[in-house]
DNA sequence: CATGAATGAGTATTCATTCAT
DNA sequence: GATGAATGAATACTCATTCAT
């Protein structure tokens, strides 16, 4: 039984994937529409009859890195009640989905809404999606005196987001950085060691 | 008694103040050869009789961009004996030359190596001057057990450099979020704490 | 009783009517099939169903607008003897038709054969259809000596279509335009008024 | 002797001449820049370095087609005292003008302010500046009652815009043309023949 | 040292048109 | 009759770079 049905969105899913593919892997604005169109078996027009420009383009790989990256997240800190247990996993989900995993969320770390005036709000818009969930996790810890959690979000999504920059498949395991900057910025609970 | 020679250097010091100025705000890509003339008052073709491509100017950028930063790293941390005290300086060191002070090191911090496939190499070794010093830095740290020295550098740089997309004047003092940085990371000795 | 035949025609005279409604508005060439469609509440390659190209569609508004255009002329001066009379009440109805009342033929005034290279030759016989008429009309007046009817048809038809060009609703009535211009043309015949 | 100064301008000179030819002979959107450039013997690109765009291409024509049509009117018109024989003058060189000599002229009644909505004020601005000429001689003929000085304007300019669309060179001359039209319009001075 | 003028390869985008379904 | 998805050729425009003067 065939699905027809499916065929036209298959096409603009393989357009998303290689936008991704090539977003993440040279940049935005390194990426020409040529590139794409070539890297998704079309021509460089007929990525118009589904996004209507470039930067439309780029939204919409946002939205699908953004969701991703929220679903991993939502899927693994379900059920864990510990509030550094909750930052293990989402670190964990974090460096696993940008370094190993998704285009779409390296992207994300790639691309940065200040860097395109046009559609700065929309994508910070977008981001914050994903970056409130982890300023609420990150509240919830109890930390010791004299530590501003905002600044330790900061610390921890900066060096989560850098290590794209460092990483290269075969140094170590996505998990084993994240178990090192847990470690690294653990601190026992206030009172409970002195 | 003139010194022309003065007067020509003057010129070409402007062309890097105004290149490093614009590359650190828009990015190299976003940057064009006649935004940079126009903001040193010269045309176009006259940038090409002190830097052969646009590739070459922004190597002279990062160029002074790396010994800028060196300088004021090696002053912080001369005479200063206590490893954990040395990181304290170089934090506030980078922190604010990069948030602050110089946009010859804003560049440094924006413009990755492996974003210009043709110079890749040299700027990579341009950058090392400088992480070097770092990661000497950090190996003489006295970490607890499991702590991997190398994971705690690229921790630290990757916080330290990521601030600059969220930092604005105004917020907090670059000092104070390279205490808060350090405040995260500094863990006491294994067991010994004098 | 269900008419289909006629369903389907109203969806061509939607088109037709949208098509004329644009190329009035802003031209020809800045008027693009995707437009038409959307304002016809179809997809642009429906368009092809109803009409070969866009030069056919705009000849089929072409004829729609020549054909309106005489219905509203003969009417008007049949039964009316004088000559100057019939200059006036085609004066009126061509003011009033293209001021005011049709897209079909604000398009023949504003769109000229010799614009579309292609379709030169078929869009002047069109227009020509219209234009005998008024060259019959003048060529009856009864003229003072020196004055060439073709040069009075020419300045009448060239201040007539030249109206749309500056003619906005509210201004004067299009009768009153064509009062005027009757006014400043009509010249007593030559040593008898009578 | 030669005279290096000038070659620069010539080049230009030479692209606003071909400009003109061009979008009086084709229109403005049926003018490509590719068109032009080839005509003026250079590269598409290299149109931008005298112009910034199609539309400052198309101002810079258009300003070049005032400035010389008033010279001539301005020159037609000095000395002459009596109204009519100033508009004689005047359609003289306007019918000359536009229908003879200038392709910038040309291009001023082919190409209306309204039809390119970005610069639509701009253009009027510099088409008023000949216009208002016109105006202010119309306005200065003894009229027989009932005729309004605005609507013999518009007569007259749209009579004499619109000969370009029938007008082929060897049918009349320019001249013959201008005395007709005055012919048809000039009235007695009120009261002076009855 | 610097400029004015130009180049040429490339950029995102447009649009009339086609055609299997 | 109509549509969704494409095509391909063209369009205005950009930009690092060159070079005679």
């Amino acid at each position: 039984m065939v699905t027809p049905v499916r065929r036209a969105n298959n096409r603009n899913d393989r357009l998303l994937d290689e936008a991704a593919r090539l977003f993440a892997a040279q940049g935005y604005r390194e990426t020409t529409m040529r590139d794409i169109a070539a890297a998704a078996g079309m021509l460089p027009g007929s990525i118009y009859y589904h996004h209507p420009s470039k930067t439309e383009l780029l939204v919409a790989v946002y939205e699908k890195g953004v969701e991703g990256l929220c679903q991993r997240f939502d899927a693994a800190v379900a059920g864990v009640a510990d509030p550094w247990e909750r930052l293990g996993k989402a670190l964990d989900v974090h460096l696993e989905t940008v370094l190993d995993q998704s285009d779409y969320a390296r992207v994300m770390v790639r691309v940065l809404p200040e860097h395109l005036p046009g559609s700065a709000q929309e994508l910070a818009r977008l981001r914050d999606g994903y970056e409130d969930r982890i300023a609420g996790l990150i509240d919830a810890l109890p930390l010791n005196g004299g530590i501003d959690p905002k600044m330790l979000r900061f610390l921890i999504l900066g060096a989560a987001n850098w290590a794209q920059t460092w990483y290269r498949p075969g140094m170590t395991s996505p998990a084993e950085v994240a178990r090192q900057f847990l470690l690294i910025v653990q601190r026992p609970m206030e009172g409970s060691v002195g």
